[in-house]
Order: structure tokens, then sequence, then C-alpha cells
DNA sequence: TGTACATCAGTGAACGCGCGTTCACTGATGTAC
DNA sequence: TGTACATCAGTGAACGCGCGTTCACTGATGTAC
């Protein structure tokens, strides 16, 4: 299917916040780099807001722990491999769609009405750590993990550790292309070794299964 | 000291920035928050960009992790408690922090600037989770942490938990009022518990200092 | 086939508004004699 | 003490600019006969 005048200004409003920001994705900016004129905007979506809640719902990355069914994956590998892939995965779709969400909180009301579209949608971004809580609870009871363990917890502390790193990233302007790979994934090794294991001293043990 | 016309307006503007967002923080509203006029902040600030900059640096909260001597609890108490104090407290930074620091991504000729701002002053946002990190190695020496452990790799995901959980509560604008306290505290343990025991299936034993 | 008209994607140019910024000014306070 | 002047914090009103938005329009394509 040819790609529609829509697709085009959703396309070039995407770039626009991309590389200059909320603060600069004016309707002149936007209709640049869409390569059509800000009439046309009008055309399509009602205001400025309507285009940037379309963007917001229509180009955000989606993370394939969430689209995934991920239960598909308990007593399969390693546990320690599976949450590996994981968080490779969840740090970086934060890499990708964090500098657009934050940049939200520079306007309230437009926060307040992609909240509202996103609950509408039955979405959210505590989805993220439902689904890892819910992997871990089903190795729990398959005997993978330990059933002392709180999977809420390690779950918030594995996807917080990707949105930490993520925002840090943002932060000091790193795109994903100075990403060495090598990185993401001894980073995601140290973060699961660590949520793994634990810090407690206790008599140190070879287990089968990690 | 009687409070200068300078902070009237730094606390005018930063009330502007945390009630309206940044977006909204115009000369105008920020004069109007303050009690003086517009052409005021221009005898005192070069530009907007010069006045919101003297904001970051001199109004942002600073989180204790950071400012106090974490190596002084080092042998105290437990290894348990401490984190969980620390968790507790980096947590309530990350919420009246992060609105702000957040909304810097809309514009990032702004955040550029802010950034050269912070790393002038030798500070920076990964600077959390590396005095975490020095706490645990330092409590790995006192035999306190598991030698095995990942110290960089907990600290990562206690921190992050933090972060995450400071996002998840600004975006569904939950202020620190309706915090019931209590709610923060079980977060704190709960995580606590997990990098302390780690998730992997091992023979439970009790262990005396945690 | 040609002709007349309807439809529709897209636009150039203008609009009012609110923004950041500046300027000439005021009035209170301090100071010299 | 009074008087003349300097200093200085603060302001009202205006400025040009770029923003979001609208309107009357164009030109290509489809359609009826």
């Amino acid at each position: 299917m040819a790609p529609t005048t829509r697709d085009a200004i959703l396309d070039g409003a995407l770039e626009v916040m991309r590389t200059r920001g909320l603060a600069h994705a004016t309707t002149k900016e936007i209709a640049r780099a869409a390569g059509f004129s800000e009439a046309t905007l009008y055309k399509l979506f009602a205001d400025k807001t309507d285009l940037f809640i379309c963007v917001l719902a229509e180009r955000l990355p989606v993370v394939g722990v969430v689209s995934r069914d991920l239960t598909s994956l308990v007593r399969k590998g390693t546990v320690a491999a599976n949450l590996t892939m994981m968080v490779a995965e969840i740090e970086s779709f934060y890499e990708a769609s964090l500098p657009i969400v934050m940049s939200l909180f520079s306007d309230v009301d437009l926060l307040a009405r992609h909240r509202e579209a996103v609950r509408a949608r039955g979405a959210g971004p505590e989805i993220i750590v439902r689904r890892v809580t819910e992997y871990l609870r089903a190795e729990q009871a398959a005997g993978r993990v330990s059933s002392a363990a709180s999977a809420n917890g390690a779950a918030a502390a594995l996807v917080g550790a990707c949105m930490q790193r993520a925002v840090l990233r943002c932060f000091d302007n790193l795109g994903s292309n100075q990403h060495v790979g090598s990185d993401l994934a001894a980073f995601a090794n140290d973060v699961v070794a660590a949520i793994m294991h634990g810090l407690s001293t206790r008599p140190l043990r070879p287990v089968a299964d990690y």
C-alpha cells in the first residue's frame, strides 16, 4: 500500500520531535519535514494537539515483551538467558521511546490527553513490569525460580535498570548508533546476574539451571 | 537573610514549571508567579534560557545519598535496612526532580546547555548509581555482601527501580501528597528483598546479618 | 469520442495572538556639604 | 537641618517575530451523457 499523506505527516512530526524536540516541533517544521504545506495538516488533523496524540498512538515503538507471549519461554532455555534477552529488548525500547515520552512532561495538558488515550486503549507504561512479573511467577510455579523471591520486586528492579540506563544514555545524547552492542549485552548480563544471585552472603553452590 | 528578588523569580519559575510545565513557563507567567514585572527578569538574567539554567542549578533537589557519606553506614545496622532507607530516599528524590528534568527533553538546546552546566560542576545523574555501588563494594569488603555479587548490577537495579516507580507515578500525576507513606516503604522493602535474596533456586538457609 | 461538471487533494497568503525582549521612565533611598 | 544630586530596584508600554490557524483558491482526476 502506497504511503498516504497522513503517514508522511506523522513521520515528519516524529522526525522533528526526535531531532529538534517537542518545543521546536512547530507546524511549519513538521510540514517541511513531511513535504506538504501547513494547510494540509489541518485537512487531516483537527489541530496540532490532535496531530501529536496521533503520532504518539501510531508511531511510538512497541516492546516485544508486551506484544509477545512470554509464557512460551517458561521452562525453555535458562531463566537467566530469557531474562537477559528481555532486558536487552526493554532497554532498546526505552532508548527509542523515552526521548519522546519524556518531552510530554513539558506540557501537562498534552500529557493528560496522552494518558487518557493510553488508558482508553487499556495500555500503560506499567504493563512491562507486570508482564515480567507474570513470567517470573510462571517460572516460580515451574520450580525454576525460588518461590521465596518477590517476583514483583525483581521485575521492578530489572525493568527499572533498563529505564535508568536508557534515561542516562538519552541525557548524554548517545544514539543507539554508538551502541557498541556488546555494551548492551554486558549491561544485561550484569543486571540479570545481580538479580539472579542476590547480595546476601550464603554458601556458594553451583546450581544447574542458571 | 531576606529573600532577594532573584530568589523570588527562581521560586516563581520553579512553581510554574512544576504546575503548568516547561511549555507554559512563559516570561509573563513566571513574572506573575514571582510578583514582579517581566522587565525585572531581564535585569537579573541574560535571557529566558539563562533563567532556566539557573533554576536547574539552584533549585533542583539534591538526594541525600549523594550529599552524605554512605561509607559511614558500612557495618552499621543491617545491609537490608540501609538499602531500604536509600531506596526510599532516592525514590522521593526522583519524584520531586524528574517532572522538571524530563521536560528538558522537549528542547534539545536547553538540555544540552543544562548537561554542560552539570558536567562543568562535575555532577551528573549517574552519580547515584555510582555511590550505591561504592557502598555495596565497601560492604563486600566488610563481608556483609556476597563477594560474588555484581555490586554495579545490583546498584543499577535498585536505583533503576526507584526511577521507574517515580516515572510511573509522575505519568499518573500522583503527587507525593497522595503517598500513603507505607506505600513507599512497602515498595522499598519489596525491591530490597528481591535484590538481597535473588531469584535462583538454592537451599534456603537463614543468614545472620540481613 | 468530446464536453461539461463534480470531486477532491493540496496550497499561498494572510490573520490575530502571545511570545521574548527592550526602552525610557519613576520613585525611593543614600550621600555630600 | 535642609538641599541638591547620584544611585538603584523596579515598571508600563511598546516592539517585532513566529506561532497556530483559516480561507479562498487551483489543478488534476473522475463521471455522466
